[in-house]
DNA sequence: ATTTCAGATTTACCGTAGTAAACTATCTCT
DNA sequence: AGAGATAGTTTACTACGGTAAATCTGAAAT
């Protein structure tokens, strides 16, 4: 079962992905420096995200440190296979037709991409 | 304001778009192929997609027959940008990177994916 | 003409995400 | 000891997607 997430639970994840562990008046604090939010809905999301098995908790006195239990990797790639096969028939060339399209890629990303797919495709035929 | 989907909403739409206009019935029809769905299910569907504009309908006899007011690419392209800016915070590289890793591609999707980045490679540089 | 069929509409759930106030317990500072 | 801050818990409500039965309504068939 694919785990699934809401777009803020999303955001709860990265903080603790990118900050190894958090509590959640630290999670307020970051998500806070893009939109507002309460720190209550936090306190919520955790609660759900924890029992859909996401994140777990350790306690020093009062207070609870969450870290993630779902790797960033499985959570992101799980959201692009999804996008791919319900968006695109899994076409991956039809998915990045539209990003260049649509995206401001820069030289730099360009370049980073031109390699990648390079490096790709010799790895399948060597 | 970028028009959202659930999945069996996009299906439905993407029945649209491939056959021009449907009626419920055919919707229904193609959808059960896949799994089956209850034909006022689909209704029921169709009639909130109508709501938020998506699609609308012409009479005849009795019978509706559904077509799509908003295009394919708009809802794919603003799928591809909401997974690019929420997921992988805008890295298209990022996104490829997973894909590539973890989708068996075929040689064609790689030729063709190749060339559609040497393409665009050159376009913004040339 | 009465039944049956096939549309469409109404009504009703459930689950999940997000939102957050209200409440309880604890800790700290004066 | 009392006041205030802080942590976590309970409770509540909204919105949306999905699900589908029940119902109404007009057409077709016998």
């Amino acid at each position: 079962m694919p785990i699934s997430l809401g777009s803020v639970q999303l955001r709860i994840m990265q903080v603790l992905w990118n900050e190894g562990g958090a509590t959640a008046r630290r999670i307020t604090e970051v998500l806070s420096q893009q939109a507002p939010i309460a720190h209550s809905t936090v306190q919520t999301l955790l609660r759900k995200l924890e029992a859909k098995g996401a994140v777990t908790h350790d306690q020093t006195d009062r207070t609870f440190t969450f870290r993630a239990l779902v790797a960033e990797s499985d959570v992101t790639r799980s959201a692009a296979q999804d996008l791919l096969s319900r968006v695109f028939q899994g076409s991956i060339t039809g998915l990045m037709a539209h990003l260049l399209d649509s995206e401001e890629v820069t030289p730099e990303e360009m370049k980073r991409l031109r390699a990648l797919v390079e490096e790709k495709s010799k790895e399948n035929r060597p």
